[in-house]
DNA sequence: CCGTTGTATCGATGTACGTCGATGCAAGCT
DNA sequence: AGCTTGCATCGACGTACATCGATACAACGG
């Protein structure tokens, strides 16, 4: 439970302003890997547009046409990236989103709109 | 050249406000799975960043450690991503950015940070 | 305590992806 | 024409990943 890998050291990188340097790119890629899957977007939407901003997977699970690990196995590349966060209450484990990580992609996107 | 797959049904996603739709998460997952590479990131950077707009090729091979087909292919996959497009003039292609399939990632994700 | 239910982990399997060398093609030069 | 340079495509190879069934673990209820 709780986070996990990254820690992204904390600075704002963009697209438009200067070339990111590998290593930055290294950790913002493996954000936006974490992303590249419709069932893991699928998931943080059904958790960030949550009111209450959380949820229950015991929720989560049924809405999709695959097996239990499965879910589970997204749910924990999330948490690696960064996305979400988790907590144990009795039976049932709650999800619920980092906002941190994604303004982290949104500065990194927004410069180049403009660029 | 010039644009290759996408053509992204154009509606505002986002993570806040509803879940997506099965549909819109595969087209959505496909741009973030473009970005998941640490290569295609700085590539994507490189260009975007660039005044003017656009970018040699022959300016971005030479910035990696890698073999020039694998270069080419990053830039293929950003290109069927609708991230960037690109032209041959005489000698040598250059690259732009594409903003608006940037503007539809940050319209997904900025709704999240508020919720 | 034992069965049941919710969730995570493990191990296996098929597919997708990153990388490369070799090759092809386009454009300029001599 | 032939050579050279820039870039894309092809085919192959190794690794990473999505998915599953089986299993383990945690919490509750009888």
């Amino acid at each position: 439970m709780s986070n996990q890998e990254p820690e992204i050291t904390g600075c704002r990188a963009t697209v438009g302003d200067a070339p990111l340097d590998a290593e930055q790119a290294v950790e913002l890629a493996g954000v936006f890997k974490a992303l590249g899957d419709p069932v893991r977007l699928r998931l943080l939407s059904m958790i960030a547009s949550r009111e209450g901003g959380e949820v229950c997977v015991c929720e989560l699970t049924p809405a999709f046409d695959l097996a239990q690990p499965t879910i589970s196995h997204h749910l924990k590349l999330l948490r690696q990236a960064g996305l979400v966060d988790c907590e144990r209450r009795g039976t049932w484990v709650y999800y619920w989103a980092l906002p941190a990580t994604l303004e982290r992609l949104t500065g990194f996107l927004r410069a180049s709109v403009n660029a």
